[in-house]
DNA sequence: TAATTAAAGACCTGAATGGTCCTGTTTCGG
DNA sequence: CCGAAACAGGACCATTCAGGTCTTTAATTA
């Protein structure tokens, strides 16, 4: 478990290849490029635009690029902008368990909370940008610049 | 997100209250202790005795006790017992990620997993043994040695 | 032998995530 | 001035999975 949820993956996927974009770029087109749906990216884009990630252009010949760099993004702020805060259980304030009166842990839970958290924000966007291609990329990939991303055996 | 399951953060509740007892606990001794309802706290048990967390006795005067003491356990085995592998993604092996060919950060996720876990295996339970009582405590706390615990509210 | 308790697994339910769609608003181009 | 393109902001449905319950079996003790 601790399984991160998957906007906030596709989040950080957006983020990172709007990055490596120039110009603003329409959802479409990054649902092209990074071959999550489309309704998708755009649900997505909306919640990162919300939150001062990315900057939108409305209107024709509009769509998004980014608001900083990669660099000055963190992913503990892109996953608690997608997701809401990072806890890692229910218990965070020191108050309240769930699991009733007899809990007397709570405190402690804090303690990882915080360790989780100032990991996450040591970790920036550019830091996941990968340097080479990890696995075998196949020559499909050159129709991203032409029509739509073929989404093979779907 | 991020959150914790809430079957991992019994457990590790659990474990806490059962290395303060001597001697062999049962589980609807140890319900009545942490307030979780019995039939959980009886899977949750059957799974840390499965990952050798526990010591089970059975029969009559049967029960649980700690396998080893709680320095000796981490929180991030703890999770990993109940809710498998640490992973804060699907593209975890640098393989597949689901999102097809275009994600190109497949080995990036695990800088941020082997982070993850490294922060969570260097915090065991005896460090989540609270000193005192976090906040007031009712008189009724006592009727737990003598029934069962009241849950109030609800 | 009978009572107690853990072991094991099947099964149901409900919440929440993931995903889609619709309508409105803004901007550019003809 | 009008229409197309694209974002904004919801509502909405469906699927998944975690959480929880129940039943049966096996072991131990009195």
């Amino acid at each position: 478990m601790l399984k991160l949820s998957r906007l906030a993956d596709y989040a950080i996927v957006i983020l990172v290849k709007l990055g490596e974009q120039d110009g603003v770029v329409t959802s479409p087109a990054l649902a092209a490029i990074t071959g999550v749906p489309e309704p998708t990216v755009a649900k997505v884009l909306k919640v990162l635009s919300a939150h001062g990630f990315v900057l939108s252009q409305r209107g024709a010949k509009g769509g998004y690029r980014l608001a900083r760099s990669l660099a000055d993004m963190s992913v503990a702020s892109v996953i608690a902008a997608v997701d809401g805060q990072i806890a890692l259980t229910a218990c965070v304030g020191g108050r309240e368990c769930d699991t009733g009166l007899s809990c007397g842990l709570c405190g402690s839970w804090d303690v990882i909370n915080t360790a989780i958290r100032s990991t996450l924000e040591g970790i920036s966007l550019e830091s996941m940008r990968p340097k080479e291609a990890c696995f075998p990329v196949p020559s499909q990939i050159n129709t991203l610049n032409t029509t739509h991303t073929v989404r093979e055996g779907a």
